[in-house]
DNA sequence: TTACAAAAACTAATCGTATTAGTTATAATA
DNA sequence: TATTATAACTAATACGATTAGTTTTTGTAA
């Protein structure tokens, strides 16, 4: 029927790859364009525009840490699983970069395919908490607590903006310890309580 | 020696204001041209382009954010203190949308009128956290923590990702609670090691 | 009071990327 | 082999950032 040169799943994984060398703010679909061996408005034949497509690098970059972090989590449970699935979320953050940054800044618009990406891994940290002795309406709250914890501290890890010489690997380390050992107060307290 | 209309502060305040009015992604020179009455070339003569404008809005935000969190902290000790810095950053951060999301992004460039900026806040960081019973390196560890919650949950509110109907206000709350129980077990267990 | 000079503001022009309009080329299918 | 849907292309447009060069203003000093 047509020319069967480029996909969206190319455009998308490629520009995936690019961001991350460049960063958010050096991407351009002229770049990508050219790296795919095409003209720029090529690319309006399977992308309605450079929104659209940062739009689905946020989706990629989500589906993808979430099957790390599920993959993180086999064979774990209680607060080693949550230990672990903090671990993978911060090393695909930074390894990924630039897909980070997307997926931060992306996150705003909430669509139907917004919320199924970012669903499962919400999912999956929900079963997790779930497993220990707390309320349902906590563990949502907790899921809160960890996503504010691991998006602000890898995008300052992202962005160089420790100065202190001090180890990352350190801070994050007794962050993760920190945040576990005040679940585990609630924990006593509510179950004191129930 | 010359017309005395515009100067450097009276762009990076307009600035401000129209940052958080239309959001980080949309501030152009020609808008803030306009509110101010000029044509966008005029700009030039007090800064070098939007990049530096950018910068300059960072460091204005971190200078207010730091005012800000330094009032809250008068009066109180401890544990409150961190509570009463802590609700000071995010309240200033959700007030401040545009102008939050420029200090995120522009944080990256390290020189030394960026270190002045945000050092005064890491100092009054500091002296928080040492006046409780915990080792130096482990203050600017848990001065991380902070930061890489307060930065995330903040954006995470701004951009509302957050699907779940339940109490952002209530999310916060605890999550204040659970680092600084968490922040607790780590003085005691220093406490009992020394 | 008047001429000067520094600096700000202006107009005109350039550059780069996103996007759109309209044309050409390809490949599956009938 | 002819058709046709669709992808890729060229050409053109729009818009903001930035630069070059000109004009205007105003404090200072003759």
């Amino acid at each position: 029927m047509a020319r069967n040169g480029l996909d969206i799943n190319m455009i998308i994984s490629r520009g995936a790859q690019l961001v991350n060398e460049v960063g958010l703010e050096n991407i351009t679909l002229k770049m990508i364009a050219e790296d795919l061996g095409v003209k720029t408005p090529s690319l309006y034949n399977h992308i309605t525009g450079l929104e659209e497509l940062k739009m689905q690098l946020m989706l990629y970059g989500w589906k993808q840490m979430e099957q790390r972090i599920m993959q993180s989590v086999i064979g774990v449970s209680g607060y080693d699983a949550i230990r672990a699935g903090c671990y993978a979320f911060y090393e695909y953050a930074i390894e990924n970069p630039g897909l980070f940054n997307v997926m931060l800044w992306y996150n705003k618009f909430q669509n139907e395919e917004t919320m199924e990406a970012t669903s499962g891994l919400f999912s999956v940290l929900f079963k997790i908490t779930s497993s220990l002795n707390i309320s349902e309406e906590n563990c949502n709250h907790i899921i809160r607590t960890l996503r504010g914890f691991l998006e602000g501290f890898s995008l300052l890890v992202n962005n160089e903006s420790f100065g202190n010489p001090i180890s990352i690997a350190e801070s994050f380390e007794l962050s993760i310890n920190i945040i576990i050992e005040g679940i585990k107060t609630l924990e006593e307290i509510q179950g004191g309580i129930e």
